[in-house]
DNA sequence: CTGAAAGCGCTTACAG
DNA sequence: CTGAAAGCGCTTACAG
């Protein structure tokens, strides 16, 4: 039995109702099978099955009256049984830490694009960053066979740091600070890549400027900081009020060109990287045997 | 075969890596049955089930053969087959927007806990307000025999409009305008509840503050408007500049508070809808009769 | 304690 | 043009 509940969405005062069982959403007692629909129309299984699959060979007749039997029953093909026999289901699986993230909603976003195109339906589920529950997800998706499974993991490399930091010394700055999460492998690999970019740049890191927190940037001793997430930036923001340390943050969000002085962001576009991870799933499910790929979707630096 | 691709997220520089097949992660060539698992233990398939779902009744000596088949093997269960013959999905459906607005990730995130708590997957999709795609994903989703769906529509009433109003009459204003949608059905009922709201307050409708556009907005015979969502809020903001006429948006947003002077918002949380669907329909999917609930989640007016 | 048979709802060969 | 049988990978009765 199937259930349909209706949830007031982003525009609404905050409603959930509850609708019952109604039309072709499911109904008690089981539905009605093509060994039904057969009987019904005095026909074999396998004539039924040919209607419902357009194939060819059937009398105009018998088709008309296979037709009005699936009417009359309301009956609707069980596509996991079909699929079981065929061997695929049609199913793609996407696995990231949050929807709340609109990167992540944005590449979500071009991967149902591209699953929509080819008719997959999709599996989703979110981790929170917790890597216990990314294995559980990967694994029940894997249970169920899903055709292919995209994972948007944590992050890896971060040359972009570059351009931002380019971005800062043009306006003067050198005394360049960094706002990163406090501790973990992800955090150190941004700290490494981030003296790494200073370097590059000809610039030198106080130790200090590596351990810098929004609560005491106003005070710290830098004209400049690169914040490595939206919180972070966010945070930077709140705490210094007046603007007395210029801010570049990683992700662009909603009416930062809006605040005084506009914040500058390096961002990138993240529908099209959930469009490329689609394709490719694709494309290796067609046969492609080609070694794994790594594909750069551009990360542009809007300055404000 | 199954296969896995890793599309780098929001913290990283847009990358998409594609990884071959490996692990458990699907294999060319078909994946061990239990069928297998049986002939290589020297047992019958039954026993192979047994153990599978740690029914009692078998030997340690038998269970430790079968399950050594199993690891040699790699063998894992298909969840698929098995709930085909179980004759449910253990699978929900969610159906919105579009994860782009933020209440509609919320809401998913509060639904995806209670399937977490559960032992539900969830197939999604988003519709762009696409009628036709709604209905689509909902006949896919029940023709995989999905056990419950839930189906975020676009808004009903709207009467949080009251509170709004009443903040903006606290401040001193009686010309208060509406920005809302241009056209179309949800536009329509959002202006006859914003007329009504008006006159709950005791104010009079200029038929001009209906026709607001955010690009005219400062020489409107208006004080202060109400945006009906973020992005006309952020229309108006970006068209006023310097503030003049006083908004009011629905829908929070990150650095609402940042703003000079901040924005007034009406909001709600969105996460508690996700829950609360969920809880409702697992509820009724265990037997519930009760006739169709609405509950209202409350609204809140952050004012600042 | 273990297993052979039938069945979930459909499709895939193969006959007539 | 139509159908009876076997099978997808598992579980559910029912025997031994």
């Amino acid at each position: 039995m199937s259930n349909q509940i209706k949830s007031a969405n982003g525009g609404a005062r905050g409603t959930v109702t509850n609708v019952p069982v109604s039309g072709d959403i499911g109904r008690a007692g089981g539905r009605p099978t093509m060994k039904d629909v057969a009987s019904r129309a005095g026909v074999a299984l396998k004539t039924v099955s040919r209607v419902v699959n357009r194939e060819p060979g059937v009398t105009p007749e018998t088709t008309k009256r296979v037709l009005g039997a699936i009417e009359d029953l309301g009956f609707r093909r069980n596509e996991s049984a079909r699929l079981l026999r065929t061997g695929h289901t049609a199913t793609l699986g996407y696995i990231a830490d949050t929807w709340t993230d609109p990167d992540h909603a944005a590449v979500y976003r071009g991967l149902e694009q591209v699953a929509r195109e080819h008719g997959y339906l999709l599996y989703s589920g979110s981790t929170d960053s917790d890597a216990e529950r990314e294995e559980q997800l990967a694994l029940a998706m894997c249970a169920r066979r899903v055709d292919g499974l995209i994972i948007s993991p944590t992050p890896g490399s971060h040359d972009y740091l570059v351009s931002a930091i380019a971005h800062l010394v043009t306006l003067g700055h050198s005394k360049i600070g960094f706002l990163g999460e406090a501790a973990g492998y992800r955090s150190r690999t941004l700290r490494a890549e981030y003296a790494e970019a200073m370097a590059a740049t000809g610039l030198a890191v106080d130790p200090a400027w590596l351990a810098l927190d929004a609560a005491g940037l106003a005070y710290a001793d830098v004209t400049a900081v690169f914040c490595a997430d939206r919180e972070r930036t966010r945070a930077a923001l709140r705490a210094l009020g007046p603007r007395s340390v210029a801010v570049v943050g990683f992700g662009d969000f909603e009416l930062a060109d809006l605040l005084s002085p506009p914040v500058t962001v390096v961002s990138y576009d993240a529908e099209l990287i959930g469009r490329t991870a689609g394709e490719l799933l694709l494309r290796r499910m067609a046969g492609d045997q080609a070694p794994p790929r790594r594909i750069e979707v551009p990360v542009r630096l809007i300055a404000r």
